[in-house]
Formats: structure tokens, C-alpha cells, sequence
DNA sequence: GTCTATAGATGGATAGAC
DNA sequence: GTCTATCCATCTATAGAC
């Protein structure tokens, strides 16, 4: 499959602007033709940057994945503490979501994972791997250094805290309010520094 | 609107179908024509029953939550203590999870309500309404009672819940993994009774 | 209540000119 | 790299016979 970064300046916008379809209207709910109508060209023209919708959305997951992965790594340089480092990763999520509600475009990606190409769904599992490959190191530095006092396994605290920050975009989506994921998390971290 | 509980023997089956249909796919992810196969009349039949597609997943909410409901007052009847009741509760969505990881029908819809109709919003509105009002009456008990000890507020605990279990089920299809909601309500009801 | 037939729009995708 | 034109499948929905 082609990678996100050896693509063109057109390919890019064309990515930037199913990336925001994805989170507003997930892979069922958007069309090439969307997508044409938003970066200014026809719709046969996305064609010839992405030959189908499955691997545009694949390069969209890749991307999102990639450049999340950078900011976590920015989160370990600009915090040391435990919890400093998880409500920043929170941070992220409140971010997405305060821009018109979108969803993370693997969180709405994973609900619709019975529908979608294979190619999806692997980027898809990537995404999360990740996430919970660097949410346990956080804990388990945090639990180490005495910082977290929550007798969770660092596993327990990854698996949670992510379930808990998508399911509150999703769950704040479906009530149409304005708050978001930081909310909730705000409430869990509490309960992660006081047992 | 319509209400499920008018309807016809065939109505109820198109519902039933629309309802799986809905948890597997997404409201953006099936057609009339699944539904008629499913069950076993062709298409404009089921315009006979439900005139729009909106109104056949909007009544698809009302009846969910309806049963939903339903399974809370059980929960309530069957069962006294407050970690008790919210351990129930997650067995709810493990138990759809556990069907071909069937994700809650709200919780697919809320994912994709951007691109949904107004009338099956508010549905899926009404949904989470009554399930945090549940859990927040259900985590207040607990506390007056001295079940829970936790000290966040009975508000926060039942967003809180709420959000975890939707998430947790979105992120388990992500990852392609068997295990559910059940195991991460697991970890945070541990965190409700110890601090 | 179910059917065949069909409308009219839109879906993803391709051919070939410029 | 973008365009027009077009294919063919599918979509929601309707008309009208049985």
C-alpha cells in the first residue's frame, strides 16, 4: 500500500479532506464525491491519487496514526509526571472532539469494523495497539515512580483509559452536548492517584 | 411517529432485522434490501411497514431503549447492592458484545449521528438520558448506603460508566479482540469501592 | 400485505481526450 | 494530473396489479 508521506500535495489535501468526512460521517457516510467537492477537483481525479475508497482510508488511519504517535512522544517530552502525561493524552481527544464533534478516526472506524475492507481495519488495530502500547508504559512509569497509587495493573488503566476517552466522544455525540472526553477523564484520573 | 409497540407481527421482524443490521453495520451500513432478505419479503415491502428509512431506525432506538429499560428495573429487582447492580449492568453490553460483537444500537448511532436524521437523534438521545439517569440514581443509593465509597460525584460516576462501557465495546471491534466491556467495568468498579 | 416494475439519484470505478 | 463521458451496481422510494 502506498505511505502517507511519499504522496503528492494534491493526494494530501485530498487525504486532509476524507480525514474530516471519516470523523464526521464515518467510511459508510462519505463519497468520493464529498471528498471532490471539498479539495476542488472531480470526482475521477481522486481516483487517480487513490485508486479506491479502501485505500484512502487506509492512508488516512496510517497518517492519523503516525502523526498521534508524534504528539505522544511530545507529551513525554514536555511532562514528566504520571498524571500530567494522561490528562494531556486527554487533552488530544478534547481537541478533536471540539472541533464540530468529530470523532477519533479510528474510534469511528472501529464501530463501523464489520463493514469495512480488511486494509482498513488493519490500520485501524495499529492505531489501537499503539495507543495502549504507550498508555501502559506511561502507567506502569507512573506506578513505578509512585505517582499513580492505583493498584490497576498499567495494562487494566491502559485498557480503560482508552475505551473511556472514545466511548465519551461517542456517548457526548449522541446526547448532542458540548462537553467532551476531558471530563470523564478528569474523573478517572482522580480515581487513579487516591486508592 | 410510530411506536413498536403497534405494530405488526411482520413489522416486528423488520425491526428485528433492522436492529442487528444496525448493530453490525451502522445506520449508514445497510439497505432495505438487507432488511428484505433478512426477512424474506422483497424491498418495497418493507415500505409498506416503515415508510422511511429514518423512521424504521428511529423506531429500532425506541423499542432498544424501551427493552432497555426494561432490563434496569430487573437489575434494580434482582439485586440490592450498588456494585451488584452496576456489574449487571456492564453484563448488558457484554452480552451484545458477546452477539457477533454487536455493538449497543445508540452507541453506533451516536457514533454516526453527524449523518443521521433528526428523528432517530432524538431517540438515541432519550437512550443515553435514561441510562445516566439510571446510574446516577443507582451510584447516589450506593453512596448514601455507603456501598460505594468513591468520591466522585453520582454524576460523574454514571458518565463516567457510561462512556466506558460504549467505548470499550468500540475499541474491542477496533482491535479485533474477543474480550468486552465486561472486563474494563471490571477494573473500574474495583476503583468505586476501594478509595 | 406482498408483489413486479420502475423511477431518479447516487455509489465506486474506468476509458480516453487534453 | 485533470477533465468529460459513461458504466453498472445499488440506493431510497413510489406506482399500481394481485
Amino acid at each position: 500500500m502506498k505511505h502517507f508521506s511519499e504522496i503528492s500535495a494534491t493526494a494530501e489535501r485530498v487525504v486532509d479532506a476524507a480525514e474530516g468526512l471519516i470523523q464526521a460521517r464515518g467510511y459508510n457516510g462519505f463519497s468520493y464525491d464529498d471528498v471532490a467537492r471539498l479539495v476542488g477537483i472531480k470526482k475521477p481525479s481522486i481516483h487517480h491519487h487513490f485508486a479506491t475508497k479502501s485505500e484512502l482510508a487506509a492512508v488516512v488511519a496510517q497518517r492519523y496514526t503516525h502523526r498521534f504517535k508524534e504528539l505522544l512522544l511530545q507529551i513525554e517530552g514536555s511532562s514528566v509526571k504520571a498524571a500530567e502525561r494522561l490528562s494531556a493524552y486527554a487533552a488530544l481527544f478534547e481537541k478533536t472532539f471540539s472541533t464540530d464533534k468529530h470523532l477519533c478516526v479510528c474510534g469511528m472506524l472501529g464501530a463501523e469494523s464489520s463493514s469495512l475492507p480488511e486494509i482498513v481495519n488493519h490500520e485501524v488495530q495499529r492505531f489501537f495497539d499503539a495507543n495502549l502500547d504507550w498508555l501502559t508504559q506511561i502507567a506502569d512509569d507512573g506506578q513505578r515512580a509512585g505517582q499513580l497509587t492505583s493498584k490497576l495493573s498499567p495494562q487494566s488503566i491502559a485498557e480503560t483509559y482508552l475505551s473511556l476517552l472514545e466511548g465519551a466522544m461517542v456517548v457526548g455525540r449522541g446526547m448532542q452536548k458540548a462537553s467532551g472526553p476531558a471530563i470523564v477523564a478528569d474523573h478517572f484520573l482522580k480515581t487513579l492517584t487516591v486508592n
